[in-house]
DNA sequence: TTGTAAGCGTTATCAG
DNA sequence: CTGATAACGCTTACAA
């Protein structure tokens, strides 16, 4: 039934018809330090480049136990933040000449194990995860570990002494808050998902903190935490707009509850920035196209993936060394803030 | 990136600590048709469970040349609709326990190639393919379909005899098109990216025939190609607003243009769907959550992405046979087409 | 500088 | 039903 496709060239086809050994094949295809004549070399390349020969992965992976490949696993691809992060780190692993085995954990602890315990077997020569729980994704976690390098992303499990990189929480909702207390915002509400994530967490803490120090109002009944979506971001706004006083502003810790929440204000018969300012968290594409265009704090999506590939690539030592490296977020400040005329 | 801490326990191991041969072992864990005794295979499975043996699938693939998983590669993993598209496919192979080796081409065929070569070598058994271009994108798949069987999605290139899984652009567009018919539009702009895929120009092609057959004015200058992206739609909206005359509805061959369409429209001063009716295609989850919510062609990802895996998994046959799988998509009206109070 | 040969951990083909 | 044993295609001591 297979009809005229040869059987693809082996490394001893190529030797072969050099006539060398396959071990100086090997050498001068595999990149090895040994040395090897410039003649020797220059036939064994043209040979290979005659019978179109490319090693077969597989096999140059059992013998080396390298794959050249990397694992990451994400609580939810269609998040546009994690879509972003992923699209980083693949051009990332590009340059180091490394592919990409993408997995969803789709916010299971359970999938996330199975795909962690799959990827450690061998498949991969690290992993990179962003952890779906703050605790419960550490026993999966930490057994991987035992296996191969991982390197946190965004999400950190604090249980586990695993490398992490991340954005400045802190810093990127002080600006925010500073921010808005320049615009003369006296009073905001929060709407967050502290469940989903530790930053998110961390997020809110910083906003209770900075409000109380500016001297900003926020109604406990003010405080909304959901889940990363926006669709709750929606039903946070309805539900700000039924408790009858409307806040001057909502900080969201997401781009993608901020653009949830404008848009059940609009639907609710508000203006945004018009009536209410509105603020999200991670620059997605979308925060920068919509209308009205949203304030957020760009997360340097690029140098976060940049810096867990170099972890990543540097090795058990790096991995073990239990660092965090957070990087400063930007706030970008855009129509969802502008002053009320 | 280098190994682990304890060594993993090999096949070996567990034939010795069972006291059989690795021939046993191996027929009882790899799932062989080969008969083996109830009481041999309940002690080979439980020996293997106490010392927490693992197949090692590189090992597996290099012997048995089946990797157990597929790569698959995309145009731009940041689009959405390829997103959408990304999950059904990982959902569908999750059900195979298949795994998902992802690329992104960022829409360039040198790219591509590589990504395709790099799999074609072994790495995967079967690919899906989103070509980022109908006729340059050919070399690179022929070489690739001589080595491991590829299934394209979504666009299609047509010179090859490649099988092909996607929505039925005519009939969805004939949907579209009666619908603004019995809203009593007139006249219209069409907003389309020819360029980048066989479907925009078929969608175009038939948008141009049933505004002839209904009697609906699309003037020339009303017919705008260029990219599909949101950044498109909006410059398409101001391109359409300076024209001076303004269509009762803009029909756009994807969801971004199209809200890309209707943000500009509005940043222009227009009412939509008050002044303009805007329609789109693909139904990405976005299209249901902007305000005002996007009347537009659902594509059922879940059937297309299904019928994909099972063309690849059913082996070369199928995937040799040059089918042409479509599927009907469903129009999904939503406020960008609500009839003028 | 080059070659020989021993594996890497499985699966599959034989005999028994 | 079970067990030796030879591949799979490549890398890498060790020899020459």
């Amino acid at each position: 039934m297979s009809s005229g496709d040869r059987l693809p060239a082996r490394l001893a086809d190529v030797a072969e018809a050099a006539g060398v050994s396959t071990a100086t094949v090997s050498r001068v295809l595999g990149g090895s330090p040994h040395k090897v004549s410039a003649a020797t070399r220059e036939l064994v390349e043209k040979t290979a480049a005659r019978l179109g020969y490319r090693v077969n992965p597989i096999a140059r992976a059992l013998r080396s136990s390298l794959t050249r490949s990397v694992g990451m696993v994400v609580p939810s691809i269609r998040n546009p933040f994690f879509t972003e992060l992923v699209e980083e780190v693949e051009h990332a692993l590009s340059a180091h000449d490394l592919n990409l085995f993408l997995s969803d954990s789709r916010g299971s602890v359970e999938l996330e194990a199975k795909r962690l315990r799959s990827m450690s077997s061998g498949t991969v020569d690290g992993i990179l995860l962003v952890p779906c729980h703050a605790e419960r994704s550490a026993p999966a976690m930490a057994a991987a570990v035992a296996q191969v390098p991982v390197v946190q992303l965004d999400r950190e499990v604090p249980s586990l002494r695993i490398p992490w990189v991340g954005v400045e929480d802190r810093s990127g909702i002080r600006d925010v808050m500073a921010h808005l207390h320049e615009r003369g915002v006296r009073s905001i509400a929060h709407v967050t998902s502290t469940e989903s994530s530790l930053s998110a967490a961390v997020r809110t803490q910083e906003v209770i903190a900075e409000a109380a120090r500016l001297g900003i109002t926020l109604r406990p009944e003010h405080l909304i935490d959901g889940s990363f979506s926006i669709a709750e971001g929606h039903g946070a706004a309805e539900l700000l707009l039924r408790s009858g006083e409307v806040p001057d502003a909502v900080v969201c810790t997401d781009d993608l509850l901020a653009l949830g929440v404008v848009a059940g204000l609009q639907a609710g018969g508000r203006s945004v920035p018009g009536d209410v300012l509105v603020t999200g968290f991670d620059d997605i594409e979308l925060a920068s196209m919509m209308l009205p265009s949203l304030t957020t704090v760009r997360q340097p999506m690029e140098l976060i993936a940049a810096e867990a590939v170099r972890l990543l690539t540097q090795g058990r030592d790096a991995t073990r060394s239990g660092a965090r490296i957070t990087i400063p977020g930007t706030l970008q400040v855009r129509q969802t803030t502008q002053p009320r005329a």
